[in-house]
DNA sequence: TAACGATATGTTAGGTAATGCATATCGCCA
DNA sequence: TGGCGATATGCATTACCTAACATATCGTTA
């Protein structure tokens, strides 16, 4: 059937977020921080990481430092110096995180877009 | 199993965000004003739900019109002056969308909160 | 018709986050 | 041993979002 709605919602797009706080509500990590971490695993580098993303490399540094106090172990493992430079991968820890994130993510996916899909039948019928 | 994961994340919580923008990923609505359009209809006030929900009525009255103008059709029927100064209802659109974003938000409640234990067992084992 | 309370809307100040700039350090390699 | 490229970090500036302030309008009721 047509409603009102029926027209407006052809090119509507749903996003959504998940991260994780401490008790206080402080952000901790989110997909930004999780995309990132895999780009790093990917690349081998937080330059490179942060070009691909289009974040600034001074954000990024603040932003990976403020999840290490948090957990209180490294996620990273970087490396000053030597002919390219440096180098940044993650740790056990970080790559374990990452995993976790993917995992929960993948199943999500499906389920928001379902979810979405179910939403838009709703208005238009 | 024990692993450095395991006693930083007894407080911590998870957090999602929903929302549609339009094609030019433009915010059109998320979950506040899911709720602020949610407690209008209860209250009959928008001063009365910016007051319960702690906005600014300036605030909310900006964004309510925002959603407004992409659909272009109203989905709240504001009548000013009268005994009690004014009040605010939802139109027959506005009904439909909250009761979709609400069908939307009652399941995907419970997915998440299973993705998130699923991820936790994960990152402690 | 004066008062009241809610809707309507412009304007401005303030606080947080992102950006840009600058500089230091590090370790291979030519 | 000097240069290169990436990591490390402080600091000033900007940009944006929100709060706060200030009125104006409206229609019923006393």
């Amino acid at each position: 059937m047509e409603t009102k709605f029926s027209s407006k919602l052809s090119d509507v797009r749903l996003h959504y977020k998940i991260w994780l706080s401490d008790e206080k509500e402080t952000g901790i990590m989110g997909d930004g921080k999780w995309r990132m971490l895999k780009l790093i695993e990917e690349k081998g580098s937080m330059k490179a990481a942060c070009d691909e993303l289009g974040y600034t490399y001074r954000r990024t540094w603040g932003n990976l430092k403020k999840i290490e106090k948090f957990f209180g172990f490294p996620l990273l493992e970087k490396q000053r110096g030597g002919s390219d430079g440096g180098h940044t991968a993650l740790t056990e820890e970080g790559k374990r995180l990452v995993r976790a994130f993917d995992a929960f993510h993948k199943t999500l996916d499906h389920q928001i877009q379902d979810g979405f899909d179910k939403f838009l039948l709703e208005l238009k019928k």
